[in-house]
DNA sequence: ACAAATAATTAGCCTAATCAAATATAATAG
DNA sequence: CTATTATATTTGATTAGGCTAATTATTTGT
């Protein structure tokens, strides 16, 4: 019965407590998951600390004891020197943090009129700050939602991992027409995507790959329409990703 | 202006810098200016450090070296031993806030189905995270309201602080109906109060004072039925706001 | 007028997240 | 099998936002 100091008395119910809770993730945390999550699914890789480094602008030695923060938390495996993966923890919060982002962006561009390179900003921060009631309220008026306004997989309610499967652009057959499902890119580029009339949902179709790495596109924005042809660099090719055209299977 | 919430500016290009920017409220420091605010006009009276301490849930030194850092950023001002003050610029920080947050809980309310009780947390959180855009939208699909579901005024754009004038209802005449204008309570109470009828907008009169402190009141919930009789304690309606009835004056 | 009570501030420490500089490790080229 | 180079980690700071304990200032009761 000694006079312990540090007591951690259950009858001290008052929470002024100052003391790290070891099971709560951060926003940052949040962050560095969700990058590790898709350096490692989105363009498949090893995932190195100078790639995290490079994606979250922030310096190596930053990520680096970052990593050993989320290794004492059970989120990430890790060995020294080697490429990070994530438990099934820091799998789970990285897909809650998707689903939250590409909720919000679709929120903003159904019902706020954002344009589609204006929502990503502001879902990235805010998807750290929407409860779960408010998550699930939004994904209800939204009508459970499949993909966002840039063509990315919702997780479901259950972080079901979006697995479907699409081909670049870029190896799609020429002749025959695809349907645009994803459109990886940001800012001014999928600004001039857009106005190329590349979104979800398009048909599009090879006409011709040059020698000099482009590629000739057809593009039919507006079925009643011609097709709108475009040249486009084969890089911007191997970001929209396609699937088969409903019907023409 | 800007579009950025809580962002550091990037158009410092090579600020990878790690030095404290002295113009940038952060979302604590706001939370601070929102408070004094509050203790200021709403429950009108002087600032003092303790009162603050009360309010945030933190302790009288962590009030002490943040009002220490809100006076050198020019937000407040400070005398030892006195109560603070906000400069003009600390009041239109705290008005963009009080605007976020009650614009926040109207569209929680009317688009997300939340209670009247449970949209205050979520508020609290995403008024600090939600950019200029994002609430000139907002706004705009909410069609410019002028008050949230608790009655509370929204200042506008321009930030013209809210100065309509109410009586409270525990100091109404007796026998005269007033409108519900504003509901100052929280949670259970809340709750408690809305079951009642009690809700901005709906017609009460005053029946009887008794000599307990407590007062009878009727409530016009529906204006086809009887209306409701209810006694309440005094404290309780000095927190419901009235006002004229509209027709009735 | 002065001691006691109350309220605010100072001093010293803590965690989270970041950086720059120094050091260690792994990979690769002679 | 070393020497160079590219990465990663460790070390030692900094800033923001907290806390406790000790100290100081103000207000009040007698
Ligand atoms: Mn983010
Ligand atoms: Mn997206
Ligand atoms: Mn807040
Ligand atoms: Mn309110």
């Amino acid at each position: 019965m000694t006079t312990e100091p540090n007591t951690p008395d259950a009858a001290e119910s008052s929470r002024s407590e100052h003391v790290p809770d070891s099971d709560t993730v951060t926003p940052v945390m949040e962050d560095y998951l969700k990058t590790i999550y898709e350096l490692q699914y989105d363009r498949d890789g090893a995932v190195w600390t100078s790639r995290i480094a490079d994606s979250l602008e922030v310096t190596p030695p930053t990520v680096s004891s970052m990593l050993e923060k989320l290794e004492r938390r059970g989120l990430i495996h890790r060995e020294k020197h080697r490429p990070v993966t994530l438990t099934e923890t820091g799998e789970n919060v990285a897909l809650g943090v998707i689903r939250n982002h590409r909720l919000l962006e679709t929120f903003l561009a159904d019902y706020l009129e954002y344009e589609w390179d204006e929502v990503h900003a502001e879902a990235d921060r805010l998807e750290h700050y929407v409860s779960d009631q408010f998550v699930d309220r939004l994904t209800a008026m939204l009508e459970h939602p499949s993909s966002d306004p840039h063509g990315d997989p919702i997780p479901d309610e259950a972080l079901a991992a979006p697995t479907r499967s699409w081909i670049r652009l870029s190896e799609a057959e020429a002749g025959v027409s695809h349907r645009v499902e994803r459109v990886r890119a940001d800012g001014e580029r999928l600004r001039y995507l857009a106005d190329c009339g590349i979104t979800p949902g398009v048909p599009v179709e090879i006409v011709e790959r040059t020698p000099l790495e482009s590629v000739e596109i057809a593009i039919e924005s507006d079925p009643d329409h011609e097709p709108n042809s475009q040249v486009l660099p084969k890089r911007a090719c191997e970001r929209i990703l396609v699937g088969p055209l409903p019907g023409n299977n």
